[in-house]
DNA sequence: CACTAATGTGTACAGTTGTTCACTAATGTG
DNA sequence: CACATTAGTGAACAACTGTACACATTAGTG
């Protein structure tokens, strides 16, 4: 009888859920350890509408883990654009990667989990993200002639060390209070530091090889 | 009547359980998605027993950081006594790490997906055992010349790279099955390179710096 | 050897879980 | 505009959850 079942747009409750499910990972919660009828609550949403949009919690997240994947790339777009001097492009790129992290710190805390998450196929997937950006990067690096003289495979592995290196830091960073401003800005200098250290071994690479 | 309950040795079931807890995370499961049944079910002993040992999950957690922190000092011992010419040093060690992190699976796995994880004390814990093993790493490097001319700052953030990288080695590792000779090879391999790169950084700081 | 603290057991209960089902309202297609 | 499809709802269920309680057994103490 007073039923105001209504249907808006389409696809919004799915955009629910999958809004939830961040919300309760940014609110300290493991992925992991969500159930259905958790997260349809906190989407303001009945149980059984879970069912219409998502097999059970892992085809969420590995939803979530394609949605990952659109947040990467503006941000490599962005960092593409706003990288200007070669000489900062450390600083640069590590500042764009914490904005990012930090606006859509949900969905990187998302990430951190899912690395050693229970899902094998969302680890896999985000695995695949972060080869994808490291590949990226090589090419980047290739177009500003800032690895000549690395042969395909070692730039491959420099890239590699580089975003494992900052997804660590992500950890770091989704461990402290977005306004702790000391705590963040000491994170970004340690790992500006991490990537200054793997360049300049990246630098001189071949030489120190014999 | 036929009530054969009987105390072994003290804190028998209390090991029981925390092995109990492993051999989950060691199939597959999440730490923080395990229950309190599930754990004793998966132990053998009945759903009360746990609380003479434990206040909750998270305090089992705890104990097992605790736990994680005597294997990895067994690890550090294994590697000061066996790693004797410098040149090998790099190589040595991965091959050190990869065999414990094998036979010690469960602990590495979890110790994994602790670094992420929901309860912040355990993620502390983690934290905090790691850096004790970058300050040993420094220590070590310190005493066998190898770090002259970088400040202890310097040594210390390389030292702290080094840990991140071989941590970030182990969830490639605790993805792939034990007995995938080849796979665990490139993984060495990878990682050796990683630390190699790191170290060519570190030898060459001091002059780009500038 | 008696006694106390520690440890293990069985039962119980209220709350939560995932999932099914039949039903209804809105949507977009022809 | 009829109609099939999609999306949302509520009630129901059996299975499981964490935790409390009273009780039984053992270990180690003096």
């Amino acid at each position: 009888m007073a039923d105001h079942r209504q249907r808006r747009k389409p696809g919004e409750t799915r955009e629910k859920l999958m809004n939830a499910a961040l919300e309760l990972v940014g609110k300290g919660r493991h992925f992991a350890s969500l159930g259905i009828r958790e997260v349809t609550r906190q989407a303001g949403v009945v149980p059984t509408s879970f069912y219409r949009h998502f097999r059970n919690m892992d085809d969420l997240g590995l939803q979530l883990v394609d949605e990952l994947g659109l947040v990467l790339r503006r941000m490599m777009r962005e960092a593409r654009g706003n990288v200007l001097q070669a000489d900062k492009l450390i600083e640069e790129s590590v500042g764009i990667f914490i904005n990012h992290a930090q606006s859509n710190r949900n969905f990187f805390l998302f990430m951190a989990q899912g690395l050693a998450g229970e899902s094998r196929a969302v680890q896999e997937g985000i695995r695949s993200e972060m080869r994808f950006f490291a590949s990226e990067l090589a090419n980047d690096l290739r177009r500003l002639r800032l690895a000549e003289h690395l042969s395909d495979k070692d730039l491959d592995v420099t890239c590699d060390l580089v975003v494992r290196t900052v997804a660590f830091s992500l950890t770091d960073l989704l461990g402290v209070a977005v306004e702790d401003d000391y705590q963040v800005d000491q994170i970004r200098k340690r790992t500006t530091h991490f990537l200054q250290l793997i360049f300049v071994g990246a630098a001189n690479w071949q030489s120190d090889k014999a």
